[in-house]
DNA sequence: TTAACATATGATAAAATAACGATATGATAT
DNA sequence: ATATCATATCGTTATTTTATCATATGTTAA
């Protein structure tokens, strides 16, 4: 199977941010409006309505309105698998990724 | 299962990078050396050296020394999984993830 | 239509990452 | 020890991404 690379770069590149992997965590117990998930993570509102963009646009999340709310729910069946097989991983090399200092770049990587 | 979101962006962050997945579709064949590698992928040595340590922290590779060159291997167990997760949410949203532009900011990424 | 609320967009400075050539290190053979 | 090959590291600039605040848009109710 020829896996398309520019598009799972772009995935993971959406994947790879501490807030919007929040907001999807937050969005696997229930679907929620733009507010409940700026309390839920603790962050601003514009900066969540920023990432939730890229989040719909890459088809992790779906929204709907319901009178002056946005409904934000998550797409669940593509999602969750990804994010267990990065647990598997964190699983089992989570010390050594938890060790390591970045010196300003990812690629500068090192073991303490 | 709460799940490790500052490892888990790590993960994806080393994940999200063009060369980086080519050196892994790479090793997914066979282990190569460093050279191999460049060669696959059509990148020079330096870069492929530097995207190998991130790599190698993150523990998506290991390495054994043969003489004067290094041999590379994939620890396929936990990649393939994550890599195979987001073919499959690529397979339904890719045209709608090609389809956006982002005028360099993620975040800010449109359908056209 | 106006006010109030909920969310989205824009603009810009700061920080992180990528790109890339130069150079250093390590191993082997002579 | 020296030359050579293979790989790793360094240094600098360019590009991308994040953070943040101001503001615009859209919806409802009065």
């Amino acid at each position: 199977m020829k896996s398309e690379n520019g598009v799972n770069v772009l995935i993971f590149k959406v994947l790879s941010n501490e807030v919007r992997l929040a907001i999807i965590e937050a969005l696997l117990k229930a679907p929620m409006d733009v507010n409940e998930i700026c309390g839920e993570i603790h962050e601003e509102q514009p900066r969540v309505s920023h990432e939730l963009r890229c989040l719909a646009v890459c088809g992790f999340v779906h929204s709907e309105r319901k009178g002056k709310k946005m409904i934000y729910g998550l797409n669940k069946d593509t999602i969750t698998p990804i994010i267990d097989a990065a647990n598997k991983h964190a699983k089992i090399f989570g010390d050594k990724i938890r060790d390591c200092e970045m010196l300003s770049d990812v690629r500068k990587m090192t073991i303490k």
